[in-house]
DNA sequence: TTGTAAGCGTTATCAC
DNA sequence: GTGATAACGCTTACAA
């Protein structure tokens, strides 16, 4: 397979290497006609340029790295879909890496991203303030970054998130309004956004003069969405029962133990949502075709990837330095639906 | 930032590029003393070699094309995150792309990846003969291709899939065992396994002596699995209602209308399973959640990811022409779990 | 055991 | 407008 790089067409066109590079790239330079006949020739041959040549010289890559805790979890899952949506358009590729909520896999991650030469990199954060100077030398030194979704972590650059306080707050409150007063707050270990929807959780607790129990946070400990945690789950609540300390109401701060509660929920024979109401914070469309069906708050994945390959490329263009730079901290709305696991008669 | 190369460690250490490089590559003709200065030096500094320009030079990288139709169908989410998975502890990155099952949106995904000089593509292809001539010119003479789940594609390689005839036979047969003949059967467009899915439904109806008709292979046409079909596919239930041919039960042939024919039975007011009984082909785990818990067929992701990989690995070291292979087509077995949607009374 | 030098395919800097 | 030529960072004969 006699290979065809630009050698081969200067050689067959009698041009020099330089002048078919230049009419590939549609130098002005070059008169329109050797730019016709280079460009025939190239696509008859269906030339390719080679990308390593091309960015050992030039120090750029039209790659985008793209680093979240899992694909498993439906937020993320719908974010990276519609990022890859967002990208066909623009002339860039995307590299997801999964980092399991490991701050050494995301340090790999970050790595390899930056060893690849990539133009930028998106992020969730595997901890509140994980690879912290890695992240900085990188957004400074190497391309930028933009965070998403954790955007408690320091990196000072633009970030896209929601107002998770405000939007638990008016779940807890939804709740409360349908009178139920043992609200119980279900969450992950401490990952970023967990302190803030707490935080909403308690607001509303406290703004309608409902005591805050410590034991109505429950904190599940899990390393991976697959995991089985309901086990663990029931556990908790069958001690909740035993103090005849059952909530009747419960707000899920994650994706994940938003979807597995009604599993628990109904391995304890509890009935959704008579005796326990339930509101997830989950993107997952079947939470519509779940049982009961799931009442969730739902982050708007379409803008948020806009946005985040918006900045991005911005960031990409301009050269200026992005140490001194005033970034925006954005905070989308969600949208809360209001589904059969809250119908309370 | 004064860039850390070959060059730079091989001043600072008085040593060539050529003995750094070596030793780097623990090559057996540096002596012990030197490889660990270098090494030393290397991790004290950071240094990453730059991969493009080891490309370039060895023609060779460490990239793992993955094109698939979707990324939000439970099935290739769940290979690709099993495949991502597998590919931890080996040296290879993946790179993975979404076709929408669209021949020209998998023809600049393999055109793109084997620019990248990717060392192997594992693909699921958009169509039962998308690419064709493609795909063979890869594999013969680029880097190697395994194909997964839509095996039907004529190119000669390994071909990871399961039984799917046999698995809806099954699947088929336990609804008629319940009682049920009025059988419908779901499925998208011609996408490689509908044939064999219907083959093993009709024989299975053949087998039993029930006649098959038609109008019960119910054909939805969409584009992305995100897409609102509901309405589509209630118009069509609808119909038959008004026949008073209305199936009483429905073997879900894909992973995206397996999901989603709960809530058009739902919205028909037609109960799971005392009105239909209902078995679907999909990889979700919150098929137990739904309402009401769907029976599904599993496919066997990991194996079929951790197969896929290293059959890939296999050929792409081995550097054997690939045309007068023998390969072997791998069917999987599956496995059927029954809930609530087919336990009939 | 190490050094020298060529070359991978491209682009950039000159020169003509 | 176009052509030489050098250079990006690395690997690999071939020399020493």
């Amino acid at each position: 397979m006699g290979k065809v790089n630009i050698k081969s067409i200067a050689a067959a066109l009698n041009l020099s290497p330089a002048t078919v590079s230049r009419a590939l790239n549609d130098s002005y330079e070059i008169k329109d006609e050797t730019k016709e006949r280079v460009l025939a020739y190239a696509a008859e041959h269906n030339y390719r340029p080679n990308p390593f040549a091309r960015h050992l010289k030039t120090g750029k890559t039209n790659l985008i790295g793209v680093v979240i805790p899992f694909l498993s979890s439906p937020f993320f899952l719908e974010f990276i879909d519609e990022l890859y949506k967002a990208v066909l358009p623009q002339h860039y590729t995307l590299i997801p890496f999964q980092t399991q909520n490991c701050e050494k896999m995301e340090k790999e991650a970050l790595d390899f991203l930056t060893s690849q030469n990539v133009a930028g990199i998106i992020v969730s954060p595997a901890h509140e303030n994980s690879n912290t100077k890695l992240l900085q030398h990188i957004h400074h030194h190497t391309c930028p970054i933009i965070l998403f979704d954790r955007t408690q972590h320091c990196l000072d650059t633009y970030k896209i998130g929601i107002h998770n306080s405000l939007e638990t707050y008016n779940a807890t409150e939804e709740l409360i309004k349908k009178g139920r007063t043992k609200i119980a707050f279900l969450c992950g270990k401490d990952i970023g956004n967990t302190k803030d929807r707490i935080r909403g959780y308690k607001n509303a607790l406290h703004n309608y003069a409902i005591p805050f129990r410590e034991e109505y946070v429950i904190h599940a400990d899990y390393q991976d969405p697959t995991e089985n945690i309901e086990s663990e789950l029931i556990a908790v609540f069958k001690k909740l029962q035993e103090k005849d300390n059952m909530p009747n109401a419960i707000v899920g701060g994650t994706d994940t133990l938003s979807i597995k509660i009604l599993g628990v929920l109904a391995a304890l024979n509890l009935a959704v949502p008579q005796d326990v109401a339930v509101i997830g914070f989950t993107n997952t469309n079947l939470a519509n075709y779940l049982n009961p069906a799931l009442s969730t708050i739902r982050q708007p994945t379409q803008k948020m990837a806009q946005l985040a390959l918006e900045l991005l490329l911005e960031l990409i263009d301009k050269k200026q330095d992005r140490r001194d730079m005033l970034y925006e901290n954005f905070l989308l709305e969600a949208t809360t639906i209001y589904r059969k696991s809250t119908e309370i008669a």
